[in-house]
DNA sequence: ATAATAGTGTCTCTCAGACACTATTAA
DNA sequence: TTAATAGTGTCTGAGAGACACTATTAT
C-alpha cells in the first residue's frame, strides 16, 4: 500500500544517522593531551554499540537544539570542559555503511585547543559521563570505539602538520603569556627544540601579537607577555620551520 | 500511545537530510572553470527547492548504493564528466537547519580536479540535467541555489591558496605535459606570472615528476615530457611562492 | 657575585626571484 | 637566418638556523 503525497517532495528515504565529534586537545605535564569520553556500559538490553571503550567525545546532532554543525561542536565541547570560546576548527567529515552498528552514519569532526585552570584538569572517573585526559600516543595505542582511532590520527596528523607554519600553538596558552613560554609550548607539540633567536624572529614578525605589560617568574629576568591579536584565527607563517635536511 | 522497543537503542529522533556536493574544477580557455548544474524547474505540483537556479552537482546519499562518503562523491563525479580517477579532496562539511527549505541539512563538499577532452566541454543544455562550464567569477556573481556561492568560494579560496604551496595544478593536464604547460596552468589559477627559472627549479627540486619522452609543439623547438610519480596525492613545497612584497 | 632566565647580534647558508643568456626546432 | 619556444647560468637579497653575546631579576 502506497501512501499518497501531495505538494511534497520525495524525501521518505533512508536517512543516515549524523553525529558529531570533537577532538579536544590542551598541554599538560609537558605533553600533548586529548580529552576521551568513555562509552556507556551495556545496562540493561539496549545494545549501546563499544560499551566500555575509550571515544572521542560526541553525539547526535540535536536538530532541535543545534542551528549549525559548528553550534553543536561548541554546545558538546561546553559540556565537556566548560571552556567556550576556544579555537575551535572543522576537521572533515567521515561517514559509511559500517562505521557504527547501528546503521549507515556520518560524523562531522572539530578539533579545538583549549587551555584549562589546573581544577579542570581532574580526571571524572565516577558515573557515566567518565572522562580522562591522555597522551596522545597513548590514546592511539588501545582500541578505541567506532573509527575514531583513525579520526584522531587525522586530527593529531593535522595539528603537528599546521603547528609548523602556524600560530596555533598561542591557543593552548592563557593570556596573557611570554614569548619563552610560547616557545616550550611549540616544542612539546613539536616534540623537538626550536631555536629561540629564529623562534623570537618569527613570532614578532608576523604580526599577530601585541604587547601586555611584563610577567615576572619565580627566578630570572622578568618576561614581556603578550596576547594575540585577533583570537578568532591562526596565523600562517611564509615558511615551514626546518625546511631543510 | 507510546511504542515499545526491546532491544535496540533510541534512534527514532528526527535524522538530518544528509548530501554530498562536488566541486568539479577544470582550466580552458585560459580560465579557472567550474562545473555547474541547473536545478529541475518546477515540473508538477512537488516542491523542488531553487527551481532553476544553477547550483553545484550533488545529491542525497544513497545509503543503499554508496558505501561511504568518498564513493558517493566519486559517483555524482563520475556521472557528471565521466571522469574515474581525478584528483579528488574533501573540502568540509556544512550543515543547518536553514540550508535547505526542506529541512535540517548536511552537506559533505569535495572538490575535484579533471582535465577534460575538449569533445566533452561541450554544454549540455537541454533536458532535466542542464550543466555547464563556467567561469569561476561569473559562477560566483549569481545567487545559487541554497548556499552554494559560501561554498564554492569556500573552494575557490581552499584551490587559489593550495595552489601556492603544492603541485596542485598537475591534476589540470592530461599527461604526460610538459613543463611549459604546466606553468601556464599556474599562472592561470594563480592569475599572475610566474618566473620561469624559479618555477622549473621548484618543480624539478619537488621531486614529484618524472621524465617521459619528448613533445614538439606546432613551432619552435620541442620540450621534455613529464608523468607525476603518484597520481594519487599533490606535492607540498618548503615555501609558498612570492614570500616577499 | 652568581645563578637563572630573557633577549639580541652576527655570521653563514640556502633558496627564490630577476633576468640575461644559450639551445633547439620549423619555416 | 629568423622567429618562436625551451631551457640554463648568474647575481642578489631575504630570511632561517646556529650560537655566542648582553640584559635583567632574585638570592
Amino acid at each position: 500500500m502506497k501512501k499518497t503525497r501531495i505538494s511534497t517532495t520525495a524525501l521518505d528515504f533512508d536517512r543516515p544517522l549524523v553525529t558529531v565529534d570533537v577532538v579536544i586537545f590542551s598541554v599538560l605535564d609537558d605533553t600533548l593531551k586529548v580529552l576521551m569520553s568513555r562509552r556507556p556500559a551495556r545496562v540493561d538490553e539496549r545494545a549501546e554499540p563499544f560499551p566500555g571503550r575509550w571515544a572521542l567525545p560526541g553525539g547526535f546532532v540535536d536538530v532541535a537544539q543545534d542551528c549549525t554543525l559548528l553550534d553543536c561542536a561548541m554546545r558538546k565541547l561546553q559540556a565537556k570542559t566548560g571552556v567556550t570560546a576556544p579555537y575551535l576548527e572543522q576537521l572533515g567529515s567521515w561517514g559509511s555503511a559500517d562505521r557504527d552498528p547501528r546503521g549507515w552514519s556520518t560524523t562531522h569532526v572539530y578539533f579545538a585547543l583549549v587551555h584549562l585552570p589546573p581544577a579542570a584538569w581532574a580526571s571524572d572517573t565516577t558515573g557515566l559521563n567518565e572522562s580522562r585526559w591522555t597522551a596522545v600516543d597513548e590514546a592511539l595505542r588501545e582500541p578505541l570505539a567506532f573509527d575514531h582511532n583513525g579520526l584522531l590520527a587525522a586530527a593529531i596528523a593535522r595539528l603537528r602538520n599546521k603547528v609548523e607554519y602556524t600560530s596555533l600553538p598561542a591557543f593552548f596558552l592563557p593570556e596573557p603569556f611570554t614569548l619563552p613560554q610560547l616557545q616550550y609550548t611549540y616544542e612539546v607539540v613539536l616534540g623537538r627544540p626550536v631555536d629561540k633567536s629564529a623562534f623570537r624572529k618569527r613570532m614578532l614578525d608576523a604580526g599577530f601579537l601585541e604587547e601586555a605589560g611584563m610577567q615576572g617568574g619565580a627566578t630570572g629576568r622578568s618576561a614581556v607577555a603578550y596576547r594575540v591579536k585577533d583570537r578568532a584565527q591562526a596565523v600562517a607563517f611564509p615558511r615551514t620551520f626546518k625546511v631543510s635536511e
